[in-house]
DNA sequence: TTGAAAGCGCTAACAA
DNA sequence: TTGTTAGCGCTTTCAA
């Protein structure tokens, strides 16, 4: 009994179909240059002996890895779900492997992991980066790149239009009412976060209602919980998070406190992630296709791959849409304090 | 300027830092073999150059590509993203890159991608295999595999255990005067549905409860919801399903159909994923680490891996519990028909 | 402590 | 149509 560990290579099945290495290869990758006959024994051989070429070896040769990596600051973040089941779904169908990492909000390790990634595939998909526009511009120089919600000059990009139904979002609390109404704010270094409030408040200030600013809140459901004693005594009627995660956090922090929503408090949300039409009330929010996303910004990768070096700076925008559900109501100022 | 597009390799650095190649292999991997001085020439140089050896060249000589795939069914499941977050911490921590794998529930796709991973990466960890038992065994003979909620002869696995708290859940509808209770099926190639539904019917008959399954059904919310309409007419006060997506549906559908959960239906769900709590009743259901059960198989995967073959059997069990929330309530048998 | 050289599995000129 | 050969980036003897 021969040693069954070790994977059998290339010059295995050219002993056992008695022919050279090279032809076991071209049978494999490009069979129209060999002889039929031969095609068949290789394949057998191959087939007998659970034969697969070594990716690393090609690579080695062919600079190719036919792998594409996918970095994110958090994985945590169902909304982060939906853009990998996308980008996971469009690298299969291209035939690409798809590597996942995440960074864990440091742009340290993300500039790290994609200076990596440079040789472990062929390009990366990164989303929600933390890292300065400048940096990102030397990466993609360097290194097939494309960001999900983020815009950096030079750099092609995939973003969801939130903007938009954020602004809708504050027109149906006008129409409902609300004159005061809250902004849970995002991290800082998060891209989307300073243009999300300026789109917030150019739409309030346009109906001339009052918006203020709670605060800049970590984007998870612990946060917004936690913002929940505060809006709670504030005189908002109104609140718009900056994602689900808080929106879904604060619903049950009011609930716990005894609060009404959306009776005396509304609530607008931003993601539409997995679970936001599950609470009840149903979470009103900004739904954005992050699946679609992910696609998108993966065939745009691949895309330019294949096309070779095809530097043209191109920003794909995904629209989002506003999704009224029941967190939001009728303003409630006669009621509260 | 020169052409900054080629990813600089070991050479460059060596003639930036003016050593050899050997030695700027040895400063990175081995410093100890190194002059410091040396060393902090070559940790500059290669700084500078922005250079990261690569995973594959190392692998040719190594063996080692430093990769392990995580191989599933179907990433749509939010169950899984909990197994995927616990799999990649891990494997981050252990050094190990991590490459994501959706065979789309096909047994065929699936045995191919064992086969391509055996030379992508260092091992697997395979989550919801759809494979026969036989072919496991043959894959793990020659690859270092760790299963995921399924056993195999021969294959060390992690499963969470959730069936004792299956019975809890029985139990628990017992004491809450239930005495007809139904079984919503999943799907029958997964291995753990026929555990579930053995281990929930002998609860019930130990109580001298009736118990009927609803028949096989997709692990899906739309399966969920399309068996609402069977729920709400039937004598069962009670349903156990499969899995909390069903749950979920299920819990969406009757109330769609006006029927009053807990109060006239009580359901129990398993899993305990995302968005389980954030329902109005909150699911009761079954809660059992999923990412513990991810951690659990990447440590078996990379300490196999260290310890060179250890072809123990090893057959981990992470305990589950029941979770009760607001989806379970005394018996309706005198309100309904 | 460092360098020279061989070789890992594969592909692609080139030669036959 | 097939084989020979060289070399991809890196590690690792072996020698200096």
């Amino acid at each position: 009994m021969a040693p069954d560990r070790a994977t059998p290579t290339i010059h295995d099945v050219a002993a056992a179909a008695e022919v050279s290495p090279a032809t076991v290869s071209r049978a494999l990758s490009r069979p129209q240059l060999v002889a039929e006959a031969t095609v068949q024994r290789v394949l057998l051989a191959a087939g007998k002996l659970g034969y697969s070429p070594s990716p690393q070896a090609r690579w080695l040769h062919t600079g190719k890895s036919n792998a594409l990596t996918l970095v994110l600051p958090d994985i945590t973040n169902p909304f982060f779900f939906d853009l990998i089941r996308g980008a996971q779904h469009e690298a299969a169908g291209a035939g690409y492997t798809q590597v996942l990492v995440d960074t864990e909000e440091s742009a340290d390790q993300e500039r790290d992991q994609l200076i990596a990634a440079r040789n472990a595939s062929d390009g990366a998909v990164l989303g929600g980066s933390r890292l300065p526009g400048a940096a990102l511009g030397e990466l993609a120089a360097k290194f097939p790149l494309v960001l999900v919600n983020r815009q950096a000059r030079g750099v092609p990009s995939v973003v969801i239009d939130t903007l938009p139904a954020l602004t809708e979002a504050v027109d149906l609390l006008f129409r409902l009412g609300h004159r005061r109404i809250g902004y849970l704010g995002g991290p800082e270094s998060a891209w989307f976060e300073p243009r999300r409030w300026q789109a917030i408040r150019t739409a309030a200030v346009d109906h001339g209602m009052s918006c203020r600013r709670l605060g800049s809140q970590p984007p998870t459901r612990a946060a917004g919980e936690a913002a929940a004693a505060e809006v709670a005594v504030t005189e908002e009627t109104a609140v718009i998070t900056y994602n689900d995660l808080q929106a879904l956090g604060l619903l049950h922090g009011l609930e716990e406190l005894g609060v009404s929503v959306p009776d005396q408090v509304s609530i607008v949300g931003c993601d539409d992630i997995f679970g936001a039409d599950l609470t009840k009330p149903a979470l009103t929010t900004v739904s954005g296709a992050a699946e679609q996303a992910g696609e998108l910004a993966t065939r745009a990768l691949v895309d330019r791959l294949r096309t070779g070096e095809a530097p043209r700076r191109v920003n794909q925008v995904v629209p989002a849409k506003l999704i009224i559900r029941n967190s939001t109501g009728p303003s409630s100022v006669a009621r509260r304090g």
